[in-house]
DNA sequence: TTATTGCTTAACAATTTGATAATACAAATT
DNA sequence: AATTTGTATTATCAAATTGTTAAGCAATAA
């Protein structure tokens, strides 16, 4: 999820095949092509691609089709998938919708309107996935305020959690005691250094896990 | 929400407001027209339309401006918000989309795609607005303004409905002070924090039921 | 108008949380 | 081994947050 984003785009245009080909891949992102709906299935298997771009009229299988048989695979419960057709069809842009279709698109689309509204999908993406944590036992859900290991709920004081949040939020960085104080308290509050430890402790002590580390000297790191 | 469909149209061009608003009473809409951002704004609040068409160039509140604004307060949170501006200015678009509008229209449009455009909102709306929830032995009736537990039927003030729809609607949630007052006060009216902790205690009261949690220092959430 | 209901606030109680000091401990350095 | 430096632990107190009740308006209905 952190590496370069997979985008595959199936349509029977070669012309339209390669102009967004092209400029995805300027965009920086990894893309496959398939020319109809078999071939969008298997590439979409094969790749695991983030996003997939689906031409609504295709040999074989139509857009729609595909995106069918695709939701129904737990593998692409989660992957975004936008259509793209010939002019507002409105009929078609409804099923699409029904479908489970993460966006409409309709051609001529200009490029960059294009890489607009993917960039703007996938931020969407990240905001729903970036509220839970999963590290082993240990999960850390940001929008619940739970904390659990191994099933188990732990309560942790608000202090604490944001303290365990930003520590696992990247795990095996070692967070200075100033980076720490700066995210934690602001830089207008003013507590001492002690104040911590005392935390980092109370956190060890409810989690009963040992998952934070001390670097003497510098500061603390979540891992494991 | 069962009648006729309100619609609020905005733009600085007469002839533009006069075409639109023709093929919109011919289709059955009810029309208010406004010529400029608060113009708009004002007429938004008075008629309290179902679906605003929004010019993005308009003199002394732009349109992504008015829906911005409008998008803060409470009553608009479900109006549908439509932007129109000429040729597809993309950074407007993104902008737009951004800013929370449902779609996205370029001038010259003609009235007919707009006609089937916003037909297809309206249904798309009429589905996403599940009116009620099932949450164990409760049930919130949101379109009746009726609340059951047990089959008991439970009597709400507005106030304290809207938090506890609030809150149910996303089960499991923390939502912070802030945000409560945001979504049922608006940004407008400022009311203490105390106001908060008296409807959620007469919540409590009225349902004898264990299901909003306090996350001291955070919020409050709904579970089980 | 009067009565009723709902909303907000003030005041105070109860609770929880956070910060610090004091002390103990551990590792590194001299 | 003694010293220094840095962290862990514990207990305590202060501060922040929330719960509760009662009371005053405002809006609405009778």
């Amino acid at each position: 999820m952190n590496n370069v984003k997979k985008i595959l785009i199936a349509d029977d245009e070669p012309d339209i095949l390669e102009i967004l080909q092209f400029n995805l891949e300027t965009e920086g992102f990894e893309v496959f092509i398939a020319k109809n709906g078999n071939e969008a299935i298997e590439a979409a298997k094969k790749h695991l691609p983030d996003l997939i771009i689906l031409d609504v009229m295709m040999p074989y299988k139509n857009g729609i089709e595909v995106c069918n048989l695709l939701r129904l695979q737990p593998a692409f419960k989660e992957t975004l998938i936008v259509f793209l057709s010939a002019l507002s069809d409105e009929i078609t842009e409804v099923k699409g919708l029904e479908t489970g279709a993460d966006d409409y698109l309709t051609k001529p689309i200009s490029p960059k309107i294009l890489i607009t509204k993917i960039n703007a999908l996938f931020r969407r993406l990240n905001k729903k996935v970036s509220t839970i944590i999963q590290l082993g036992d240990l999960e850390i859900d940001r929008e619940k305020y739970i904390i659990r290991n191994k099933g188990d709920e732990i309560v942790l004081a608000r202090k604490e959690f944001e303290l365990l949040s930003l520590l696992a939020g990247k795990p095996g960085k070692v967070f200075l005691r100033q980076e720490i104080l700066n995210q934690i308290w602001g830089t207008e509050v003013i507590v001492g250094d002690r104040t911590i430890d005392v935390h980092i402790r109370k956190i060890r002590q409810k989690l009963n896990l040992d998952c934070i580390s001390t670097v003497k000297g510098v500061g603390y790191k979540f891992e494991l």
